[in-house]
DNA sequence: GTGAAAGCGCTAACAA
DNA sequence: TTGTTAGCGCTTTCAC
């Protein structure tokens, strides 16, 4: 019933030539005589001839695959890096396996157990929002696995990875804010184990510091990264003893959270409190008002962090030369903030 | 440097006994002294042991990769039914490869020969928008490469699949909306090769019929699937000669596409226009106003489609016993519709 | 209950 | 330029 697929024993058969002959023509790579050679691939061809990716990868020792780590395909942001992360990947031959964490350590550990075993070439990995340290990573970095992080990594990770600048981009925004004369502003800051929380925090404070004015208690609030945590937290200090005429946001998603908040009060944006965002999302522009956000190029994060990896796994960088990239961030306002 | 990554030859030779052996303790499914058992068992947890997959695949013909075809990471259905297919997946001890076509059917036929020539044991398609015919699913078939369609499918793709009721599900939106008094209501469709887009057209036009309404063309726009051909389409018949004041969309990202054209005229939602979804996107809650939309069982139909191969796979179901599976919609009425 | 040996499909010395 | 041969790491007869 089901067609026999075939392997390169058969085709050398059917042409009475040898199986190295074979797979050398296939691969052009060697000398073999352009007609033997042509011979080959005709018949490769009329008979859908597909080389078995494994076998070649048993015998040299690699996979030509990718295991990428990330917490949730329904962040947007990692749909998004996805895209870059497989364009990059499949220009150099390399298929992608993905795994996502659901945002629990252990699920994290477990996959990267998977993936090893599985024998990808590389690892990408982007942290669970509860990943307390890098005991982990750095187990793989001593069995000389190539691991590339990218977005979110704890600050004890030290491995190559590509960032943003979140520091400055926070700084950045909150300045605005302060520019525009709001003088409450509050702060909706990430789980404090991850570091791009912690930057964006100290951009936050620093921008407050910066223009003489404090910081305080009754304005900030710590949430994850989900729409829910976000309403739940603006809330929280909505309901404290000082009330806050802008809201900058650890990211898009509690942004969203905190104007749904912010609206169920009666309150509106921008008129009574500014709302300000971290990643530009796609639907950062659909919902009302529009969001003013900090905008992370996040194609090129995915694009840049398979490249690097590439390059440890095709060693063209030594595994202990590691590297970071540092990308820069833009401030897109909108109708969120006044 | 690189830490040696130990084989099962290893672990015999150091316990001095068969590698046969130690194959048969690691997958405890034959008879071994419990004993030595327990030795090879703890022998590999100390070194942290783990089997090649490739190797193991490649003797036994099989790879354990699922192999999946969507149209976009970025379509947050997909995200959805693709947290439904890992998580059936990795419970039967499947990887995923996932590739996106970006909507072109080029990509399509590349990525299908990309993942058979990997050896994928199987695959799980979603069609782009620009798949003519199911020629080349025909073709997989026939070589018996197990597959199973969801979602997006052709008329003529006669394999197994998982589809939702969309005829039903739209022609109960529609008979809603004249339930609640909509004269003019309006339709943007999807791209016509679709059966998705044709059965929620034939469902708006039944619906219209049984209400004793005629079907009118300038009240009919076509579009694909994103939000900007949403709001083209929607302004064209804002601009047409009948005035809508109600639009059913063919999918949530038309539909927010819709909003964004109806507001850009002035014209208020749902007082002056009624607006209705498909699929129930996470987003749609998030708009405003909130969208009224028939919702899929999203994660349900990743589920069903991986358990649904996996049968073919693992040769529970005859290959060629086909199977379709029709899932529910329910329609869920936010503040969209007046 | 265990070992020896063959073989999955491929690549890469080494010979010819 | 081509063929022979060994072997990647594993599973699975077939003996013992």
């Amino acid at each position: 019933m089901t067609k026999k697929t075939y392997t390169i024993v058969d085709l050398a058969n059917l042409l009475g030539i040898s199986k190295s002959t074979v797979s050398r023509a296939l691969r052009d790579q060697y000398d073999v005589n352009p007609t033997t050679r042509e011979k080959v691939l005709a018949l490769a061809r009329s008979l859908d001839f597909q080389s078995n990716h494994f076998a070649a990868g048993l015998r040299g020792n690699q996979s030509f695959i990718i295991g990428v780590i990330i917490p949730s395909f329904s962040i947007p942001f990692y749909s998004i890096a996805l895209e870059g992360i497989q364009q990059v990947a499949s220009q150099y031959g390399y298929n992608l396996i993905v795994c996502q964490t659901g945002e629990s350590f252990t699920n994290e550990e477990s996959a990267i157990r998977h993936l090893t075993r599985s024998r990808v070439d590389g690892l990408l990995i982007s942290l669970s929002k509860d990943t307390p340290n890098a005991q982990h990573l750095l187990k793989l970095k001593q069995r000389g696995v190539p691991v590339v992080l990218f977005n979110r990594v704890v600050r004890d990770a030290d491995l190559p990875r590509v960032l943003i600048d979140d520091y400055t981009g926070a700084r950045d925004a909150v300045s605005y804010l302060v520019g525009r004369g709001h003088r409450d502003i509050a702060h909706i800051s990430g789980p404090c184990t991850l570091m791009l929380g912690n930057e964006r925090e100290q951009g936050y404070l620093d921008a407050l510091r910066e223009a003489g004015m404090e910081s305080c208690r009754p304005l900030m609030a710590r949430s994850d990264f989900s729409i829910e945590s976000g309403k739940k937290a603006m809330l929280s200090i909505l309901n404290g003893s000082i009330k806050p005429d802008a809201v900058f946001c650890v990211c898009d998603a509690v942004a969203f959270g905190a104007m749904e908040a912010i609206k169920g009060k009666g309150l509106r944006i921008p008129d009574d409190i500014s709302v300000m965002g971290f990643t530009d999302e796609p639907f950062a522009t659909l919902v009302t008002p529009s969001l003013s956000t900090v905008c992370q190029p996040i194609k090129q994060i995915g694009e840049m962090a398979t490249s690097i990896l590439l390059e440890y796994i095709r060693d063209i960088r030594g595994i202990h030369n590691r590297k970071e990239e540092i990308l820069e961030t833009r401030l897109i306002i909108r109708d969120s903030t006044r």
